[in-house]
DNA sequence: CATGACCTCCCTATTTTGGGGGAGGGGAAA
DNA sequence: TTTCCCCTCCCCCAAAATAGGGAGGTCATG
């Protein structure tokens, strides 16, 4: 069997899970096919929500969700901003939080290597593959560069389908601001003041405020500042 | 040959190709192999750099591009927030704008139906993958029951293949707020005022002005507002 | 052990924003 | 045709943010 029938076989094993438990299953059956560690994937939206599967032991994972470790963990920060995959060798070990958080995962049989592809998710989720594994690090090296490709497409292939079990929240308030609106919006959070607004829109700073107070009522805001970010976070505006 | 075979065989050809030229010559071969009129992939970024390859006649490209179309474009609108792959039947397509960009896409060879996977990029980038053929409703509803789940693998593949092109800027600025600084920004992203801030970190209102100074320095930005928004844009709050 | 980065506190003055009123014209939809 | 939303303009005044100074502590890095 070749490495790409591999591959095919995997991808088609994933189409077939049913439902979370499905991809636990998956998950468990991929680890054990590529004959690593530790293998998860998990994801955590602007709101908070989370949802993840994977072999790590249960009571690291809980402990990493009561110590919220999700602000401290190097993958998370490392990872936060890009795409592409990287070897956790490259991330920032150096603060010393980072390092007993290392100790404490390594302590819970969390390997000491570990390969993380990040991803998005329809609701600006934000997606984490990560395959994890104790050894020296020429064999993750070899691991590595063998596996990247699958993993990337396998890595995609499990966000789509557990984002699949997510409903498609269509955001009702995507269209919630007038043209107008965020023109004026757009214009604060590139750090213009109302009067500098008014002037590149060639309106007067008065109907800049009406539109302002009108965007910051849609969208719940205290005041512009909470609007720009909340705009900024619907995807209303591109800054 | 299987249907995955097929997929199989896409996707090692993807592989293969070389730098952007490569691309446009996978993307061609794509287009053909699925029979359809037309097949695009292109991605934008936050600072307004944007990449394309695909089928569509370059008059129609540099009409798009000149006319910023990206911002009147439905299929644009309706998958920036989203990343399920969307039928461009189901977008909203009611506005006189909408229409009339519809009208003139079609006059220029886009076919009249379309199927776009939205996906996102290492710095922000906001990626699409469309698939285009004119033809009646029946026919394309056949095709896309038939094709979304390789479509999907062929649009990441695509993605990963052309962002592998682009450099992996790393943020340098990715860690350049102090803890306490986030912490601040991140509450006026949230519409707390200052005083709020500073009952929420019990620290007086005046150290809270001295961390968004500190922050609005760091980040170069003209105000709090415009430091939110920059903040949030590079990752370095979660809102 | 010095330098620099971080955290914490305080002053005054100026600029900017927000809240409260309005008012008129246009266009789309019901 | 009426209703509703969008665009545009104006007033005044209170509240909040910003700019310009300064000062003292810890802690890590070089």
């Amino acid at each position: 069997m070749t490495a790409s029938t591999a591959l095919e076989h995997i991808l088609e094993g994933l189409e077939q899970a049913d439902g979370h438990a499905g991809l636990q299953v998956a998950i468990e059956a991929l680890r054990d096919e590529m004959n690593v560690d530790h293998m998860v994937y998990h994801w955590v939206d602007s709101a908070g929500d989370q949802y993840g599967c994977g072999t790590y032991p249960a009571e690291w994972v809980q402990r990493y969700l009561d110590q919220n470790y999700l602000r401290v963990d190097p993958v998370i920060a490392g990872c936060y901003q890009r795409f592409h995959p990287v070897d956790w060798k490259r991330l920032d070990w150096s603060s010393k939080a980072s390092r007993a958080f290392q100790k404490e995962a390594i302590s819970y049989g969390v390997g000491n290597q570990g390969f993380s592809v990040p991803i998005r998710g329809p609701n600006g989720q934000f997606a984490l593959f990560t395959v994890s594994h104790s050894g020296n690090d020429a064999d993750w090296a070899a691991f590595t560069e063998e596996h990247t490709r699958s993993m990337l497409l396998i890595a995609h292939a499990f966000n789509h389908k557990a984002l699949d079990l997510e409903p498609d929240r269509t955001p009702e308030h995507a269209q919630a601001l007038s043209p107008r609106e965020v023109d004026a919006v757009t214009l604060l959070a590139m750090g213009y003041n109302r009067a500098q607004v008014a002037q590149t829109l060639t309106i007067s700073e008065h109907t800049v405020r009406v539109y302002v107070e009108s965007a910051r009522f849609k969208l719940g805001a205290m005041n512009t500042t909470h609007a720009v970010a909340r705009a900024i976070s619907r995807g209303l505006i591109v800054v």
